[in-house]
DNA sequence: TCATTTTTGAGGTACGCACATCATTTTGGC
DNA sequence: GCCAAAATGATGTGCGTACCTCAAAAATGA
């Protein structure tokens, strides 16, 4: 005897297949005390519904949007690479993956994709993006047509977004934090602190943990307040020399966001490479050769092929009205060093 | 339109129903000239065959068998209880999953088992055990009948192993010693090595890589001799305290694998807890306290939630005689501190 | 060219479930 | 106890694929 499936639980309930059916898919008409029979029998027989004979009888092909930055950044190109080749395998899952870029700058034309997705029938939406009130209207009227919305590497709260894909941004910053403190070895010289702009949600709350823990545990260290780059290579010289010239000398850098190549040039300009305790986020080619040549003492990263097919994942549940595996979709703080490189991407 | 199927495939290679899914499953009586054409046809389509209906369709319910040893040890504890969790979600997707245990001491007995399961006519195996000749030939016999095994979080080289699921230990090791290092913030003190045995595969790794960049990167600091406890708490008890006689202070100490309660109780009677550098393996109840009571200072350990995973995935994956996603299963050596601790198990 | 073998086609059944329709039974209100 | 409403049963079809049988066609050898 294999697995029981609706017939054997249609004969121990007593009732017929249709009942049965009508129980398992919640449809109406059915007196309380039969549903409870039924799931009886089900418990009593720990039956399992086959969700692939399910899905493939429902003749239901889930089609599902994700949006990204159109960013010239290495993480954001990485995470597209991660979510195109989870996109395929789940091609072989009755699941249609539609991978789109939006302008940055434009977060209206954004919106305006939003909406065509919505009236396109589309079975979910992930996306990045910045939690600005044009992003959380458009995301709220996905919400009312009963679109699900996930919401990856940065969260959207009050966006009626469903879940969110990503690690916790004040643990990584605190655990930047620790990392800076027992790498500067007792030492408390001054802490430079780096990023591209502080809109983001991320940067934010990295920036928050980080100051909390060089605060109560490394009370010595003086740690400076953020200096902005806004991209720009010239500006990120600019401040690094002023910052410089202060006095007490510059023990570490953290870098809260992307901006690795440009540091690593001005930090060789300054004679300063390898010399300074330098921590910085997300898994890139450039971070990876960072650590290799030892520029880049650690880096607080996520994993992006994790992100990917937890994206995945969780929008087909939804699309399914199953339940999510929390433990399974919950995304690990992971930290990089030179000895655990990960040998691929 | 939905994704091409079976039928597609006939209509545009010219060909029958009959003869696409001759190709398909590779059944003999086609031509080559045929084949050709159909696997051209499957190409221009893209088509990718739908496994969900073809397991329906084969009406087969895959069954593996899961093997640990009986140890009292919190962390195959852990590895348990997220195999019965992966176990549990396996079922609906028709996977029928023997979680059993194995008498450590006695690898007949194990071996035993395996001829056992082989018998009873399993589609696949998975297990933790040491690689010693009798195993050996167990796990070839299981080879040779075609039945894919895979080891978990211990590698079985040279056992015809379809798959190795865990991390590098050597690298582990590696990254113990740097952590170790740095976290010493140069001070040279002696460092002190505690394993249960060193019979086990990976303590034996995680040594060598430990003593690899202790040697190369932190030439000042004087790394001892491992130190076995063979799992008595009064063993260790004693030889740290021996240790501790020697000239020179413990600046740290680096425990290879289980064996956490009884060294938080010793370090407390000696009054060193929070005073040395320590660093463990493995994610466990205990572990996870002694990080959040600042005893432990780093754990280094694999994701027990996705060695279980990727253990059914990868047998499933066997058994269906599908390739295997390689980057999916890579697991990744994480290091655990108090600030990314996950919030759950 | 014929006989033989090989290749191909046509069609059916099954897997476990969803969903629909219509007939039949049971229930509750009065 | 009658009737309408609600609940349940019976039955069929289809999802995409595997696997089987038998007939028909094509290729091959002599």
């Amino acid at each position: 005897m294999g697995r029981p499936t609706v017939t054997d639980i249609a004969r121990e309930a007593g009732v017929s297949l249709a009942t049965v059916d009508r129980v398992l898919n919640a449809r109406p008409g059915v007196r309380a005390k039969t549903i409870a029979a039924v799931q009886e029998a089900i418990a009593r027989l720990g039956y399992v519904r086959d969700m692939a004979a399910a899905n493939l009888a429902r003749g239901r092909s889930t089609r599902v949007a994700l949006l990204l930055p159109d960013t010239e950044s290495q993480f954001i190109q990485t995470l597209e690479d991660a979510l195109a080749q989870a996109a395929a395998l789940a091609t072989s899952a009755r699941m249609q993956v539609d991978l789109l870029r939006y302008p940055a700058a434009d977060l209206h034309r954004l919106a305006a994709m939003l909406a065509e997705l919505a009236a396109g029938g589309i079975s979910g939406v992930a996306l990045m993006a910045p939690e600005t009130p044009v992003v959380r209207d458009a995301l709220r009227a996905l919400h009312a047509a009963d679109i699900p919305v996930v919401a990856m590497v940065s969260d959207l709260p009050n966006c009626g977004a469903a879940h969110y894909v990503g690690i916790d941004s004040h643990a990584a910053g605190r655990t930047a934090g620790v990392l800076m403190g027992r790498f500067l070895g007792g030492r408390t010289p001054r802490v430079m602190v780096i990023a591209q702009s502080m809109l983001l949600r991320d940067s934010i709350e990295r920036r928050r943990g980080f100051d909390a823990v060089m605060l109560a545990d490394f009370p010595g260290v003086t740690v400076g307040q953020t200096l902005e780059t806004h991209g720009v290579a010239d500006t990120l010289r600019q401040v690094i020399r002023e910052a410089l010239r202060s006095d007490g000398p510059v023990g570490g850098i953290y870098l809260l966001g992307s901006g690795h190549r440009a540091l690593v040039q001005v930090l060789t300009e300054l004679n300063l490479l390898g010399r300074v305790v330098t921590i910085g986020h997300e898994l890139t080619p450039h971070t990876i050769s960072a650590l290799q040549s030892g520029w880049l003492d650690a880096v607080i990263a996520q994993n992006v092929g994790h992100v990917a097919r937890s994206t995945l994942r969780v929008l087909q549940a939804k699309a399914d009205h199953q339940p999510i595996n929390e433990s399974q979709e919950r995304l690990r703080l992971e930290i990089i060093l030179r000895e655990n490189l990960p040998q691929a991407l």
